[in-house]
DNA sequence: GAGCCTCGAGTTCC
DNA sequence: CTCGAGGCTC
């Protein structure tokens, strides 16, 4: 058997996560006896999880191959920093934003344009307070509970079945459920529970828990699941995932199905029928919240038919049939004890206030940012201003507007430097831009250090034990100055201090030598593994203006190889050649990313760091995923009146399914639908010969 | 040419 | 999470 250990989880073929797993199942349950047993433990507490974390990832990736005896079975069994990991059924998803009234009513607007409605036609919302606490997915077979997760990044969570068991007041069975039930909602503490927790943390002295959304996350990933059952955490239901046969018609009358099945819902929920009604509703429970006993941000609505939802659909990470109605943001009054700049891998130049700490939103804040030049001087901010600030969308924390008349004398403008901080070139502002940019490109210490950060960062080549800090360190001492230096580490660190090698070599330093020889041999593996690295992310991590994830993968789908595209970036210099046209003619590349994109293979110095990686990696040909549908990675046009949806629907539908939607029909096209009234574009599409059908053949094809 | 939508880049705190 | 900008559609 070949060693699979060093191949990265997205690249494994299906026989090999195979036998891999079957190695991790072994390997694992051997140090579980080690552990459990009088033996010493044979490695580290780290190296285990590692262990645990990749059996889950390739699980998460292939969910048919779970063995009987997978590690993951038997949560608990051994001591784990790492929940496993659940790959959702359906993805969990987030919801769109609004902050005004008149947003609420555009949305109700959007709404009946989707789906062609009349003017007159109502449009029932289901509005609920939306809980400021996590939400989870619980899982039903057969109506027992097995399996609970987290939201997570909404497509993976992490495995929490232990925790969630332990909340009073959720069924463990259920009667009369279907076979699969996926129940969604949100886990919150009350404020009894979180008094009471700060009371007994107190006793314990430990540090109380800032926020109650805080204290719930941090109960409710206990590893010791007993812990959770003492916070007395609640839950509310409002939504679901998969459903092996669905009973209610509306998202009304799935809460008072799930109510029947004894799952607690919000008792404040209130079906709309107006956008007047809707917004009374939001006043109304405003005006409540201070008196409620756990925490809402908001107001959630949502379209109550779900005929509707269905059609509405969702665009890429929320569905069009909901929306998040926020309260305002709270607010806290600060000083400013400085502005910085910071210069970020384009050479972006952004100010940064250094506050003087203040706690707002359930969190202490000291910095916020100033976004940009402007911002500073439309709100005319000053160094030792008072100033409000408030958390953007309860995250990240922005200056809202200086107090002036608290103004203490009469301190300077900021003056916006007009030269690189870090390096000293010019900073300019190109027309029509807001942000000033450091023209020092490779001379400038900041990008340079920036572009490392971005190559090894979560989405890029994602390092296990290489991450700001370390790199930044290594950047430091001159050991990692380009990417491939990275590669070349190893070997380095291996050499005697007289031919080049680092000295002292890594393992030797620090006050705990074993300890760290054991992360050093860590971090080596984890290099290792990413030798092998998708054109997507090879290209996502080369830092190239305006390629970022997305484009990145539309340019690994349409060169498919690291060979084929650089030579296509080298030949398309000439903007009237065949090879710009080619690139230009890809749907979401335009001018300016074509021209970022041939200037980056321009330079000198940019081809010689993909030299140099290409040669110390295997940058893997892009494959197509994978998926059932028929029309999954085609380029489809519509063309002409649809009858059964909206042209919008019908996109979405396509894209779901994989498809790309193109607008006019060209060479690359793959199918045309017509509808009746179609011109010049159903001629075009029998002048090239492509395959075209009618709406019905189309319902057929998709199944729907 | 205007208005939408999507993507990229930068940022905070735990 | 937000903002600005690029790209596409009408």
């Amino acid at each position: 058997m070949s060693d699979l250990r060093g191949i990265a989880v997205e690249s494994l073929k299906k026989t090999q996560a195979e036998q891999e797993l079957k190695r991790l199942a072994q390997e694992i349950s051997a140090h579980d006896g080690l552990y459990h047993g009088d033996d010493a433990p044979e490695i580290s507490d780290q190296a285990y999880d590692a262990l645990r974390r990749r059996n889950g990832d390739i699980e998460a990736r292939f969910p048919d191959l779970i063995r009987d005896d997978s590690p993951s079975k038997n949560v608990g069994a051994a001591p784990s920093t790492a929940f496993t990991k659940v790959r959702h059924a359906q993805a969990m998803l987030s919801l769109d934003n609004a902050f005004g009234d008149d947003e609420v009513s555009e949305f109700i607007a959007r709404v009946r344009r989707f789906l062609g409605l009349a003017e007159d036609e109502a449009v029932a919302l289901v509005a609920e307070p939306k809980i400021d606490g996590l939400s989870a997915s619980l899982r039903y077979e057969a109506g027992k509970f097995v399996q609970g997760a987290t939201r997570g990044d909404g497509t993976t969570g992490e495995d929490i079945t232990a925790n969630l068991a332990t909340l009073f007041g959720l069924p463990k069975t259920i009667s009369g459920a279907p076979d699969v039930l996926e129940v969604r909602g949100e886990v919150y503490m009350d404020r009894p529970a979180f008094e009471a927790l700060n009371i007994a943390q107190e006793a314990a002295g430990k540090p109380a828990y800032i926020n109650r959304r805080n204290a719930a996350a941090g109960s409710l990933r206990q590893l010791d699941a007993s812990i959770t059952g003492t916070r007395n955490l609640g839950f509310f239901a409002y939504s679901w995932g998969e459903v092996s046969d669905r009973t209610w018609d509306t998202q009304w009358d799935f809460l008072k199905q799930i109510s029947k099945w004894k799952f607690p819902t919000n008792p404040l929920t209130k079906r709309c029928e107006s956008l007047d009604e809707v917004l009374k509703y939001y006043a109304d429970i405003g005006a409540k919240r201070g008196d409620l006993e756990y925490d809402i941000d908001g107001i959630v609505y949502k379209v109550d038919r779900l005929d509707w939802q269905e059609r509405l659909g969702h665009v890429s990470h929320h569905p069009r049939w909901a929306l998040a109605h926020k309260f305002p943001a709270e607010q806290a009054e600060t000083k400013i004890l400085k502005i910085e700049v910071q210069v970020g891998r384009t050479g972006a130049i952004t100010p940064v206030a250094r506050l003087e700490p203040v706690f707002v939103g359930g969190v202490m804040v000291s910095n916020a940012t100033l976004h940009n030049e402007d911002n500073i001087r439309e709100k005319d901010i000053r160094e030792g201003d008072t100033v409000i600030i408030q958390r953007a969308g309860d995250v990240i924390p922005q200056v809202v507007e200086a107090v002036t008349e608290k103004r203490k004398g009469r301190p300077p403008k900021f003056k916006y430097p007009q030269v690189c901080p870090e390096c000293g070139s010019a900073a300019v502002r190109e027309e029509g831009e807001a942000v000033r940019r450091c023209t020092g490109g490779l001379i400038c210490p900041a990008q340079r250090k920036e572009r490392l950060r971005h190559f090894v960062s979560r989405d890029a080549f994602d390092i296990p034990g290489l991450g700001e800090k370390q790199i930044f360190q290594f950047w430091e001492e001159g050991l990692i100055k380009e990417p491939a230096d990275i590669f070349d580490l190893e070997r380095c660190n291996s050499l005697p201090a007289d031919q080049g090698g680092i000295d002292p070599p890594l393992q030797d330093r620090g006050a705990e030598p074993g300890k760290r020889a054991k992360s050093v041999a860590n971090l080596f593996a984890g290099i290792a593994a990413r030798r092998d690295i998708s054109l997507e992310r090879f290209l996502y991590a080369l830092g190239i203006r305006h390629v970022g994830q997305t484009t990145g993968r539309l340019l690994a789908q349409n060169y498919g190889s690291l060979a084929g595209f650089r030579e296509a970036m080298t030949a398309a210099t000439d903007p009237d050649g065949e090879a710009w046209a080619h690139l230009e003619a890809i749907d979401g590349i335009g001018p300016i990313v074509a021209q970022a994109l041939v200037d980056f293979f321009a330079e000198g110095h940019n081809e010689k760091v993909v030299d140099d990686l290409d040669a110390a990696l295997t940058v893997q040909d892009f494959v197509q995923p994978d998926t059932d549908s028929p029309i999954a990675g085609k380029t489809v046009v519509f063309t002409g009146s649809l009858e059964t949806m909206t042209r919008d629907e019908a996109k979405a539908r396509a894209q779901s399914l994989g498809a790309k939607v193109a607008g006019s029909v060209s060479k690359k096209t793959d199918l045309v639908i017509l509808g009746p009234g179609s011109g010049s574009k159903g001629k075009k599409a029998t002048e090239l010969g492509i395959e075209t059908l009618d709406e019905q053949g189309w319902l057929d094809l998709i199944g729907g």
